[in-house]
DNA sequence: TTGTAGGCGTTATCAT
DNA sequence: ATGATAACGCCTACAA
């Protein structure tokens, strides 16, 4: 930047006039500025301007979701960035993969780096280590899950709703041997919806015959556990998968076990393929989400400073055939 | 830190060294230290840091990807992630949607914010305009798609072999009316994917009806094509959808026209179902395409300054049934 | 309209 | 082993 002024024959703020497109600048000096600027290929330094700056923000965001690489992370990830593109806010993006640990380290990491705020799908069980940060004025909102041990903008579904909906559809159409596969019950989502199972199961169907199978985490374990469970005695009407890739393992087991016509399967989130399998599925609206956790950061960012706000995102059951299958007898 | 250093009664520069973990700290001054910065809830600034400091690098790359929602870019932008993480190196993520504009400007604002290197998946045809900043030294490594106008490290799929690969497989199968689908012919890798199919044309069936139906952008448009295709006079036997999005919709139509068990369909690019619709698809390995591009980025981080190289990912042909229909003749 | 002085939070250099 | 001082690249405040 010396080296510009000195080429151009200015000062050192003049320079930084031209290069923040501040008022008062005769458009001949800007000329010659500009061209100092492409002659020496100058590049502004954003890090050391955010330094100076007093209110300016470094317009980067910390965003800790489970796992970019899947559709619910990324889908809310690509949501956030078409919100945050017109405010020319950046994303800082990270997995935590349910661990703590990780999300302990990646916030103090971020927070080191100063952004301007955090979006946080947590995995840790208690977020109290964020106390210090928000007291501090860094504006957080939490997605998918709420805070514990502090009290910060969320955006959530209804998991507990969810797990409802999807029991009383198969109960409502006359299942009464159902096996629900749920993720790690240390997640509380997964928590909520089994809770929303048992909640519609007490109410229309205390008769039925529910086992839960917890703590399923990948593709391979759901299509063990139904695979077993049809070669059983008493092998269930329906099925009801808690997550999403659950659902493309009982789906295999089923198939394999020639039951994808006479089993119904309801799953919960959506998949890219889902309708051509017929998937009925409880589906959360990752774009309503990611838009509404921008929604709340970017008001955050503007200085609101009301009482937490806490977002309720409507899913919705998609009957596309599988779940709509009635018991045999 | 001018207050934790007054606090725990010693001079900055000690602060400094305790905070980074350099060598000659009394342990009973690093004590005083840490409890002074606890109680006053301090936190290093990194981008004072990487502003002072000569060598060290800020620790984060600009990565722009098509679209971080989809799978491919997501599944990149997550094998990235795990190679940098043991590098303590964050990612400032973001979509192109092939706007070759969005590109400049997203390069631009990567660059003012210093960050280390950058990781394309271009929307532009031509990148000189990133000379200044290679010359100056900043490592970029171009991902899915080769650079023009520059040389620079890329990570690529062999687009044309792939392309060929499909179609040879529907003509070995014996078929000889076949509808190719694709993506914008502005985009290189849709391009080169349609040369491929030519080459096996020529090869294995000059005598094949082939027609391309090309510039699609969505799924819906996919599904139209085959649509009419399937209620002309001369339906195709087998179709090759040359991007995912596009395959999904070709097995709408042909469901639609109860033509998923007579005509072969040969997709590009996986899908999280795709086993269990049986579609045959050419697979492209993103956790292999993200680990190389990792290894490459990394390695120039630490340094190196040989010629740019040129890594090519093996893709693969996953039978799943879709592609293995004979023509009914 | 333009320039000067000082400092943002940190680290490098050189002393002590 | 610790500290004083200058400087990184830029911007704010104020003066010219």
């Amino acid at each position: 930047m010396r080296e510009v002024a000195s080429l151009a024959g200015v000062s050192l703020k003049t320079v930084s006039r031209v290069v923040n497109d501040e008022a008062p600048v005769t458009p001949a000096v800007r000329e010659r500025v500009q061209r100092a600027i492409e002659q020496l290929d100058y590049r502004h330094n954003l890090a050391a301007s955010n330094l100076r700056r007093r209110t300016g923000r470094a317009r980067v965001l910390g965003v800790l979701l489970q796992d970019v690489g899947n559709s619910f992370s990324s889908g809310v990830l690509r949501a956030l960035e078409d919100a945050c593109r017109p405010h020319q806010i950046a994303l800082l993006a990270a997995s935590l993969d349910e661990e703590p640990d990780r999300e302990r380290v990646l916030v103090n990491d971020l927070v080191s780096r100063r952004v301007d705020g955090l979006v946080i799908m947590p995995a840790t069980e208690r977020q109290d280590y964020l106390a210090a940060d928000l007291r501090a004025g860094l504006p957080a909102v939490f997605v998918d899950r709420h805070p514990h041990g502090i009290d910060v903008d969320s955006v959530t579904v209804d998991n507990s709703q969810g797990g409802y909906d999807a029991a009383r559809h198969v109960l409502a159409a006359g299942h009464r041997r159902i096996a629900v596969l749920s993720d790690l019950v240390t997640i509380e989502t997964a928590r909520l919806r089994i809770e929303g199972v048992k909640s519609a199961v007490g109410e229309f169907g205390p008769d039925a015959e529910v086992s839960f199978h917890e703590d399923l985490r990948e593709s391979d374990a759901a299509e063990r556990v139904v695979g077993q469970l049809m070669s059983g005695d008493q092998p269930p009407t329906a099925v009801i998968t808690l997550r999403n890739i659950l659902s493309a393992g009982a789906l295999r087991a089923l198939r394999e076990a020639g039951a994808v016509d006479s089993v119904a399967l309801v799953g919960y989130d959506d998949f890219p393929l889902a309708d051509l399998v017929g998937l009925t599925v409880i589906r959360q609206n990752v774009a309503t989400i990611g838009a509404e956790v921008a929604r709340l950061m970017l008001s955050r960012l503007e200085g609101a400073t009301d009482a937490p706000r806490h977002v309720v995102v409507q899913h919705e059951l998609v009957e596309r055939g599988s779940g709509e299958i009635r018991p045999a007898d």
